[in-house]
DNA sequence: CCGGACTCCTGGTTGC
DNA sequence: TGCAACCAGGAGTCCG
């Protein structure tokens, strides 16, 4: 389940490889992981195959890599700002990784597509795409402005999603101002991508622990300085998750398991069902909600009722 | 606008 | 030991 940390540290650990490098093969092995592509996996690889690629962005949870538009091939071409501009997408869903490996390196046997890639220094890599239960999938889409400022340029099927705590551009009074207008609960709020982009089952249950508040307190009878202090706890957990996922990792030979480069030995209450609350000692509790666990603690994290 | 149900999916775990 | 049922949940869609 990769959230917000774990996507960072894949985009940041293909940024090197990537940026600069021509893809110079495609090889769709499994067609399910092209879901979230628009046509045939054919067209997916002709307009993949040949193209220069950029350093990658994300917002959330999802990944993608501009391409140096076709005939914008000088090298001082602006590029991305051209209009027709389009990225190579890729969003992890539950199980997925971005491997970069030597050309020759044998595959993993979940591996749905793999990129052949030339780059100027580090010359051919080979990216992978594994995916397990093929929830996550990689894309081509346009990239088109989006809506706020600061103005960036977004692939059209992620410009319906927030901006996520940790972008420059993210308004704190905004969020605020919409969490109150929503009539809802605080946990499905964190985890609504249009409202605030990044936060999935893991780091909700861990900022709501730490920010003491029930997983299903409505979100209009939460104050401002507790919705604040929750938006500074969301911005902790991810940052702190962000700064050990950050040191895992090496620079080329890049492999960032989605699982394994879980924090788990920092978790506070996501699935900590039946051991002792790290603050009070009272057993972390597990709830369904919203068709997933809820892990809490009872007496740290109760319903308010204000009024 | 909101929430619930459903869909996608498979490896690891549990239970008989 | 073997096998089947169950569980994990991000995001999109549809429906009431």
């Amino acid at each position: 389940m990769p959230e917000l940390p774990e996507v960072e540290v894949v985009r940041a650990g293909l940024a090197p490889a990537v940026d600069g490098a021509t893809v110079t093969a495609v090889e769709v092995l499994d067609e399910r992981s092209l879901r979230r592509h628009r046509g045939p996996a054919e067209d997916f690889v002709e307009r993949l195959r040949g193209a220069r690629l950029r350093e990658p962005s994300r917002r959330g949870k999802f990944l993608w890599v501009p391409l140096v538009p076709r005939g914008a091939l000088g090298a001082e071409a602006p590029g991305a700002e051209a209009p027709g501009a389009e990225a190579l997408v890729v969003h992890l869903g539950m199980s997925g990784q971005v491997l970069l490996r030597a050309a020759d390196a044998p595959r993993d046997r979940l591996t749905r597509i793999v990129l052949d890639l030339a780059h100027p220094v580090h010359g051919p890599v080979r990216l992978d795409f594994v995916d397990q239960r093929i929830f996550g999938s990689m894309a081509l889409d346009a990239l088109v402005p989006t809506p706020d400022e600061p103005a960036e340029l977004i692939p059209s099927q992620v410009a319906h999603i927030a901006r996520d705590p940790i972008d420059p551009g993210f308004d704190d009074g905004r969020f605020l101002a919409a969490l109150r207008r929503r009539d809802t609960t605080i946990k499905r709020a964190l985890l609504d991508q249009t409202l605030v982009s990044g936060i999935g089952n893991i780091y909700a249950d861990e900022a709501l622990w730490a920010a003491r508040i029930h997983y299903d307190q409505p979100t209009r009878t939460l104050s401002r300085p507790r919705a604040a202090t929750l938006l500074a706890e969301v911005r902790h957990v991810l940052g702190r998750a962000l700064a050990e996922g950050g040191t895992s990792f090496d620079a080329l030979y890049v492999n960032v398991n989605g699982a394994s480069g879980y924090f788990s030995h920092s978790l506070n209450a996501y699935g900590q069902a039946g051991r002792p609350c790290p603050r009070c000692g009272r057993p972390i509790v597990r709830e369904q909600f919203m068709n997933r666990g809820s892990h809490f603690c009872r007496f740290c994290q109760r319903l308010r009722t204000p009024r």
